[in-house]
DNA sequence: GCCTCTGTTCAGAGAGCGTTCAGATGGATA
DNA sequence: TATCCATCTGAACGCTCTCTGAACAGAGGC
């Protein structure tokens, strides 16, 4: 985890940094706005801890031109100031926290701990096969990064295949995740989900396992008759 | 977005319910730890507001059960204690924030907007998809610059889309999400209320996906068909 | 070559959705 | 308190798109 310190204070400055790299981070400081605009804006910090009252350019300046900018670091700010308008300037500007000076460093940190663990908590739930991609949270498929359309129970079809790639999965065993209980099994659907599905993907990425079922597989990885 | 607000004190409870509508919010309140935490278990509630000192169950360790069972929505913890040493283990045990009593209204605000964008993955405070913009302080939406005139529940239903952008939100999601607890689900309002917001922004930021619910998203993006 | 399994096409059925509207509800105003 | 107005709600209706199942064509195995 990487963190920057944009504090003018050099007292304050050199007993966060310390008080950080003990506590297992890898700390950058600087001592001014343009500086720290500068640092956050080509490193890829994991968080930033950002003083409102900076020499150069003010740190709500800072905060403002780095979402601008499309960073989307955790920004806990610090100041001496303590008046709550400023506060509530400070969080729509796009803060994440706010600490007023004094503080305790063990508050500090356990604020820092919980910024982090919120930012990582992120994960989207994507799988993958080959240049086929599903992204399970957004409900939507792309080949090369270009999306497709898929029907409902299309993309369930699909999503049962991507969840078993590289395994033969059995037509019965398809019709029961896809539908619930009672489903008349005397019925082609299954085939033509399968068709439609080749037709909007390309056919390579599902092979038919004769008397098998259907196999998801990388068409572009290591194939072997 | 669904708030649950757990305090015990009958007076502060009733005036952060009526804060919180008011600010547009939809609420549950909970008297004591042991109801808190069962409706946290149940219900899909976009933030917490926990107060610490609770009856029959104490405010830590509702949380801390919260997150053994895998919950992840942002919890502010609310207490009259001002030691650190508490706020420490406050956040330790999967808090996201931390507010002292006695607070002003604005700064709770303030603090659960921040909650709310960086639990969605936004960093700045307005949130955007291409000519559309949402400030969640002011709960005003402008398209091309323009004011748009929305109504509450139709602001709602913008704001929980603005937060879950690209990303298909099935039509149960949209109901529990703006209303709270009892709401008869069988009902086309949200219909409603997609066919009002597409008349007032635009027909193109709104998609159905038949079936599965319905896909906020930037109609001048590199979409493919 | 015959038989079985799979692929494709198509039209009807049906579900899901959009729209409109009337009544209910709640808040504001006098 | 009575009245008015905006908004919300739920039902009805019609339309569109998807699903389904059948029919037929094609591929593969014996």
């Amino acid at each position: 985890m990487r963190i920057l310190v944009v504090e003018d204070d050099a007292d304050l400055r050199r007993q966060l940094s310390e008080a950080l790299t003990q506590a297992g981070y890898a700390v950058d400081v600087a001592a001014d706005g343009e500086d720290g605009h500068f640092l956050g804006d080509t490193e890829p910090y994991d968080a930033v801890i950002l003083d409102l009252g900076l020499p150069i350019m003010d740190g709500v300046t800072v905060l403002e031109r780095w979402r601008e900018d499309g960073k989307v670091f955790p920004v806990l700010i610090l100041t001496a100031r303590d008046r709550w308008s400023e506060k509530v300037a400070g969080f729509d500007a796009g803060a994440d926290d706010y600490l007023t000076k004094p503080f305790y460093t063990e508050e500090l940190l356990a604020r820092l701990r919980a910024l982090l663990r919120r930012a990582s908590g992120h994960a989207s739930a994507s799988l993958e096969c080959g240049e086929l991609r599903v992204d399970t949270r957004a409900a939507r498929a792309t080949v090369n990064g270009k999306a497709i359309k898929l029907t409902a129970h299309e993309y369930r079809v699909l999503n049962y295949l991507m969840h078993n790639q590289e395994r033969v999965v059995p037509r019965t065993e398809l019709v029961e995740h896809i539908y619930d209980q009672d489903f008349d099994r005397d019925s082609n659907t299954i085939e033509v989900f399968i068709g439609r599905l080749r037709k909007k993907i390309g056919t390579d990425y599902i092979q038919t396992e004769r008397g098998l079922g259907y196999r998801l597989t990388d068409p572009t990885g290591s194939e072997t008759a």
